[in-house]
DNA sequence: TCAAAAGTGTTTTATATACACCCATGT
DNA sequence: ACATGGGTGTATATAAAACACTTTTGA
């Protein structure tokens, strides 16, 4: 660099928000017990240190994958923390992103960057280190709000989704009840469903039908000011 | 500090997007020109330096202080820009804010910080320093967004104002004409306007009752699972 | 045959849209 | 008296909400 300027710098940091759903579709958030002070042994959201090379985004790609292995996530930009006391050892601005994963498809590693690594029913949080709780309410308001007019929920299910595992994650996010056929009308009415030709398997009843989300499509009449909503 | 981590650190900036309504309604940006390089010359956003005892919010708050001697004013968190080459001189990442302001009632300066200070309509916006443009950009959509189900729109207006300045206001902001019975309709029906005794002066034909925003109301009702929406 | 979830329509209610004329005021 | 924006109501169309039973399948 030819130049640089000539202020104090606070360290920069990314954390992420990973969101994931389990087998009974209840909403989950990955959280890693830390192996190093401060808050050493507590709880805290995957993140770290951005490089002088990488872009925000690519930092918090890169710690997700050193921290759990998974690649290609939705990632998005959730907002930037930046209180004077945030961290007790030194002035640290976070920029916090939120992820969602699929957890049926892929598998999650704690690694060594990190002793431990679990996740964690949003309704059942420990007490996390620095403001990390807040962060994780802040994202809990912005997924609950997003879902409603992106179609990023997707993100949380397998490839091919029966139309109530689709309701009751909407049910789980928005955390009311859904009227089945109000639902059912209302999404398909959208034409965003490929309807395949297979069904559940391995269900002690009625098999359902299996439906893919057609984001060929969903870009297209977005161009032509679509507007997805539940 | 008794420790600090050890990594290297990119420059901290705050970057503010702050709107107005002019005399006719038309919506409008504030630039400063810069006279110190890099870019000097040039139009860019008001920003500058995060201090090490301050905020991100009171470091915008400062910064339109010392930039255009507007205090108390709307400024919300916008996004954090942070490529690798947004500043050719040094790694530099910004969190950009914007804020609304009421030119009605408010005068706005130049001081000693900048050259100059100048509103520019945005369809008519100059080229911009560093990825300023894409800053104002990424402000005006979500400017757009969100004034449909926030009632921030007020805050660009007098506190005393008319209804067809109300509705022209949403006109500007969402780029496209609504109609005046269905818009009365639907604002009056929240029950959130205070209808004054009073009505304009000066106007060459039939002077308009005024209103007035009851924000007190308005938390209230918020509380109680009320949703704002135009 | 029983349990468990899949699948399916219609009616009612609420909300959004379309639309045109008279009124009050200042020049 | 005229120009300018202020102010008002109804009918139609669309979308949301409420609501219950039959079907399929595996255990």
């Amino acid at each position: 660099m030819p130049y640089t300027y000539e202020f104090p710098r606070p360290c920069l940091t990314v954390d992420c928000v990973v969101f994931g759903l389990d087998e009974q579709e209840k909403l989950k958030v990955m959280l890693i017990k830390r192996n190093l002070p401060p808050y050493k042994g507590e709880w805290a959201l995957p993140g770290g240190f951005v490089r002088m090379s990488e872009s925000l985004e690519a930092a918090a790609r890169r710690e997700l994958q050193e921290e759990t292995g998974i690649e290609n996530l939705f990632l998005e930009q959730l907002y930037t923390f930046g209180e004077v006391d945030r961290d007790p050892r030194d002035r640290v601005v976070t920029v916090a992103y939120y992820a969602l994963v699929n957890l049926w498809e892929h598998r999650i590693y704690a690694t060594t960057d990190a002793s431990d690594a679990a996740w964690f029913p949003v309704s059942e949080m420990p007490p996390l280190a620095f403001d990390h709780s807040k962060i994780v309410q802040m994202a809990l308001a912005r997924l609950k709000g997003k879902v409603r007019y992106e179609p990023i929920g997707f993100e949380l299910l397998p490839k091919k989704f029966t139309l109530s595992q689709l309701q009751k994650l909407y049910e789980t996010i928005l955390e009311k009840k859904l009227d089945k056929r109000n639902f059912r009308k209302k999404i398909l009415s959208m034409n965003l469903l490929i309807k395949l030709n297979e069904v559940q398997t391995n269900v002690a009843h009625r098999a359902a039908r299996l439906y893919q989300f057609d984001e060929q499509k969903y870009l297209q009449l977005k161009e032509k000011g679509f507007n997805f909503e539940i």
